[in-house]
DNA sequence: GAAAAGATGTGATAGATGTCACATTATTTT
DNA sequence: AAAATAATGTGACATCTATCACATCTTTTC
C-alpha cells in the first residue's frame, strides 16, 4: 500500500486506489460509517449503491445524495472535521474499501497529480450538489420525484424498467416531502400512463411527459 | 508569481496568495464573475462582502451564500467546468484578485501543501453548505430569518447592532422564501422586542429567544 | 406457516407560505 | 429639488403540503 502511494498513480488513479486495498462487504441496510463517530478513514466504494444520510432538527433524517459505485463515499466528512457529519448506509449489497486518513494524506502529500484529481472530483461534485440544493428548493413535489425516477432510470440504473432500491418513506427524505404525499404522486403518475408502477418496479412509459413535469417545477 | 507558486508556502499560504497579486475593486452591485461565463479565474476576496448566486428554474435568482474575506470565491465554479455555475457580485465595496487557472493549476502540482489546505479548506466549507442545506428545508420561515440575523451579527459582522447588507427580496432569495414573508417576519421580531429594527439596522435585543427561533425552526 | 413488524394507499383537515394588489416610504437619477 | 425608480409594509386569498387516522398489503422473524 504505501510503495503504491509512493509511486505515480496512472490514468485512472480514483478506481486504481479503489482495487488496492482490502474490502468489505455490506448488505442492504448496513451502515459503512456514522454520523458523530471519529472518521478514522476515508470510504471508497467499489461495487453497490449507498444512502448518505444526515440526522437534522428534531432527529429527522435526510437522504443527501444517492452514491453509485465507483466513487468516493464523503470526502468532506472523511477530511472536514474530526467527526463524521453524515453517515452511510447501503441500499444495495456493496464492497468498500476503507483507506486510513494518513494514507490518504499521504497519498496527496507525495503525488501532486492525485491531489489534482481529487480537488477536481471535489469541485464537480459540489456543483452537482449546489443544483440539487437549488432545484429541491424550487421545485415542487412533483417535480422532484419526477426527478428521482429519472436520476434513477438515466445515471443508477441506465435503463427505463427498473426497481426502486429506496422506500416511499427515503424518497420522501430525499426530497424533502412526506411518505403519504410521495406515495400519492406515484400513484398519480401511474394513473395518468407516465410511468407503470407494480410495487417497487417502475418502468417509464413516457419520458417525454416524466422530463416536462421534472422541468416545470 | 511563478517563483512565489514554486516556492514552498509557508503558514496561511492561503492569505499569501491573496496578498501577491493585482487586486481589482468592486463596488457594491458589481458583477465579480457571471454564471455561463467561461470561468478563467480563481477568485480570491481580499477585503468586503459577497454574494454568490444561482439562477434557477424560470429565472428566479437564488443567493447560495455570503462569502466574506479573506476568502477565495467559487474554487468548484472555477475548476470544475469550463463554464460558471453561479454569479458572484459585491454586496459591499470588495476588493478581488483574479488568479489565473493555469497558474492556479501549477500552485497545487506543485506544491503539495497548498493542495492539501485547499482539499482541508473544500470539505470544510462543504461541510458548512450540508448543513444549511438540511436547515433550509427542515426550518420555517421564521427560523431561517433568525439565523440569517445571527449569522450576519456572530460570523459576518461581529457585533449585535449592525445594517443588513441585503434587501428583504435578497434575504428571501438566500433563505427561499418571499419578500413579503421576510417582511412580516422582521416586522414581528421588531414588534415582539427581539430585534429593534429601523429600515436596514438591526439590533439584536433578546440574544437567547433569537438564538431559540433558530433553533426550534 | 403464523405472528409481528414494516411499508403502502387514501381520505380529511389544518397550517404555512406564495402571490396578488396596492399604499407608503427610501433612494437614485436628472 | 423634482421625478422616477426601487424597496418596503400589509391585507386578502388560494394553494401546496404535512399530519393524523386507519385500512390494506408485504416482508421479516420466530
Amino acid at each position: 500500500m504505501r510503495s503504491f502511494a509512493v509511486s505515480v498513480l496512472s490514468e485512472d488513479q480514483i478506481s486504481l486506489l479503489g482495487n488496492n486495498c482490502v474490502a468489505v462487504d455490506f448488505k442492504k441496510g448496513d451502515i459503512i460509517f456514522k454520523q458523530d463517530a471519529f472518521s478514522l478513514n476515508v470510504a471508497y466504494l467499489k461495487t453497490g449503491l449507498v444512502k448518505l444520510h444526515m440526522r437534522g432538527l428534531s432527529g429527522k433524517e435526510q437522504i443527501i445524495k444517492i452514491s453509485k459505485a465507483p466513487t468516493y463515499l464523503g470526502i468532506p466528512t472523511a477530511i472536514g472535521d474530526k467527526i463524521n457529519h453524515y453517515s452511510a448506509t447501503a441500499i444495495e449489497t456493496s464492497s468498500v474499501c476503507f483507506i486510513r486518513l494518513e494514507t490518504f494524506k499521504d497519498l496527496i502529500l507525495s503525488n501532486p497529480e492525485f491531489s489534482y484529481k481529487i480537488i477536481i472530483n471535489m469541485c464537480q461534485n459540489e456543483l452537482i450538489h449546489f443544483r440539487n440544493c437549488l432545484y429541491r428548493t424550487q421545485k415542487n413535489s412533483r417535480g422532484l420525484v419526477a426527478d428521482t425516477i429519472l436520476n434513477f432510470a438515466n445515471n443508477v440504473y441506465e435503463t427505463s424498467s427498473f426497481s426502486l432500491p429506496l422506500t416511499r418513506n427515503e424518497i420522501a427524505s430525499l426530497i424533502n416531502s412526506s411518505r403519504e404525499l410521495v406515495s400519492r404522486i406515484l400513484s398519480e403518475f401511474h394513473n395518468d400512463g407516465i410511468i407503470r408502477l407494480e410495487g417497487r418496479k417502475v418502468t417509464i412509459l413516457n419520458l417525454d411527459l416524466l422530463v416536462k413535469i421534472s422541468e416545470n417545477g
